[in-house]
DNA sequence: AAATTTACTTGCATTTCGCAAGCAATGTGT
DNA sequence: ACACATTGCTTGCGAAATGCAAGTAAATTT
């Protein structure tokens, strides 16, 4: 199969290849770039679901950079979409497993950067129980997404 | 002061204005590429230190890419350039405390990946460890660190 | 003093981003 | 039934970032 690559390169989205094996590599190929974490945070923290609250967001992302993120996250399997069944021109957007399990990286940047940017908005009682007891804020994330309560809202 | 920032532009590096205040577009602003975590990676698990290693990743750095991530790291702290006392047309780079403080982020991304990417070249015995006992995990690459070991060299 | 090592810089083609406008499907009001 | 609004995108195009190859400069070695 020769050209195989040729081939679904005319016909089909093509999988980017992989820059190296690298773990932390895997995550940037995926991650790497201004905006799609904060979807995730988005999703995990802010209890946004829809294509126009995400465009709605402070950083103000385009919407075709949006559109080309939610299509990249949808092919990993980090996100699904499907119709709002109370209004059909509307998609809900969710995590998967995949996606949720991404919340310890973003509680780890949280905690840099509440440690490290001098204009930071994370409040020091939180940066504090983030500090204290890690698995407990955690958790307490997770439960708080399964009724509908978000950190960041 | 009306103009200072257009009389700051002509004749100094200006620092991009942040595009939210929120933790994770802090990190995103700094880290928000493809290159700039696998410099730290280089620098915190790789044992790298000198511009002609971090050329040589796997990932193949673009030289002038390369430069500009370390002129900014070197701007937010992150990392500190000196002349290799041994040999002067060398340069070490080192983390500073902020840069060594982002390895909870890194392992967080490595433990994702661990699990979700199939191809994952982390062994199992260290995907193990660190989902166990992340502190202790974490503890033992600081340790590393002084003596010159490093989980991925 | 010539050759090599190391750390960049420069020029240029390609890709991605970012903004504004447009479009299509569904929903709503009259 | 028909206009108008909402929602989720797509398109076009200028600007910025990236990626590659080649070049430069200072220190080191031979």
């Amino acid at each position: 199969m020769r050209n195989a690559s040729k081939f679904a390169n005319i016909f089909m989205a093509v999988k980017k290849e992989r820059r190296s094996d690298c773990p932390i590599s895997y995550v940037l190929d995926i991650f790497g770039d201004k905006w799609t974490f904060l979807v995730i945070r988005d999703l995990l923290l802010k209890g946004k679901k829809t294509y126009g609250e995400f465009a709605n967001s402070d950083e103000k992302i385009a919407t075709n950079i949006l559109a080309s993120r939610l299509v990249l996250l949808e092919e990993e399997n980090i996100i699904s979409k499907e119709k709002d069944p109370e209004k059909g021109s509307r998609f809900i957007y969710r995590l998967t497993k995949k996606g949720i399990d991404l919340l310890p990286v973003l509680i780890e940047m949280m905690k840099w950067s509440a440690v490290y940017d001098p204009d930071t908005r994370v409040p020091k009682a939180t940066a504090e129980k983030a500090r204290i007891d890690r698995d407990a804020f955690l958790n307490q994330i997770l439960e708080d997404l399964k009724k509908n309560k978000y950190l960041l809202a």
